[in-house]
DNA sequence: TTTATAAAAGATATTTTTATCTTTTATCGA
DNA sequence: TCGATAAAAGATAAAAATATCTTTTATAAA
């Protein structure tokens, strides 16, 4: 569905929301921990978020990344489009150059359908939404929540 | 969504299904220029549909690829099975080891639906059900449907 | 001001996906 | 039986995604 840097980048910005909801500030090692990710690379895309706009970030000693009052109301889809894309919310299932009502791919009229719902769950759904669950241990973002 | 692959995969066989509906025999170049795909490519990937009797086929003058009659009832879920694997269906959506309820990611409930609802559409669809309306040019396999 | 810290930036490596090319095998028709 | 045809199989290549490592820069605290 979506690419696996897409999945840590999402995992990881709803780690940062929940961590650093009081204004504290989240390590890479503590993100690549608390997500289960590999710690160069979550670094690697947290870069290109925060160059995005879609977390922030402040360099030495008590830096870390954290979430602006702005950032916190960002969407899931906010977050799939800076890394994936659009094709998934407005590309043809079976990949013909262009999803058109004109010319259609003979799944068009049901796809459309739940690539639209895909949409509007990832676009209603804030990042900082799920802070209360994460911290009640009702909803988990690595395997091993142990 | 799918792999590029993927995309190719079910395009084919739905070209297959339209072309072969007589008994006749459909070449990869045929295929190839009648879904627009890199015609090696698609000649590995027919390949493997018809090791796994999603396809069937035959070598020589007169041989190309067509669909018994088992084939035409396979769904759209069959391809993608066979070439993406089940993650789209059963796997979580944003990447934790295993999508469950005990453990749920913050999106589970939501994303769920979702991928209930693609599967039972790629599962009710049959690879046959195209095509008169490929025929009456309806619907499309590829952008250049000159 | 110096030192330690943590992210940014840049370079490199590995793996997977996508694509192409060549050789072999099966089958048909002459 | 022979030659042409078309898919199967195998080898190779290119591109993209995923992952790692090193160096630089910004910041804070001592
Ligand atoms: S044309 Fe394929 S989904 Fe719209
Ligand atoms: S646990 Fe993530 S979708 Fe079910």
């Amino acid at each position: 569905m979506f690419s696996k840097t897409c999945e840590y980048a999402i995992r990881a910005v709803l780690y940062i929301a929940q961590m650093s909801k009081n204004g504290e500030k989240v390590s890479i090692k503590s993100i690549s921990k608390g997500i289960d990710s590999p710690e160069h690379f979550i670094a690697k895309i947290l870069q290109e978020l925060s160059k995005k706009g879609l977390v922030q970030s402040l360099k030495g000693p008590t830096g870390g990344f954290y979430l602006s009052e702005h950032s916190k109301k960002h969407s899931l889809a906010d977050i799939v489009k800076a890394i994936d894309g659009e094709k998934i919310f407005t590309g043809c299932g079976l990949g013909i150059g262009q999803c058109s009502e004109e010319f259609p791919c003979p799944i068009h009229n049901d796809f459309k359908v739940i690539r639209k719902k895909l949409f509007d769950l990832l676009q209603k759904t804030k990042v900082n939404e799920f802070n209360t669950q994460l911290e009640a241990k009702l909803a988990f973002l690595k395997k091993n929540h142990t």
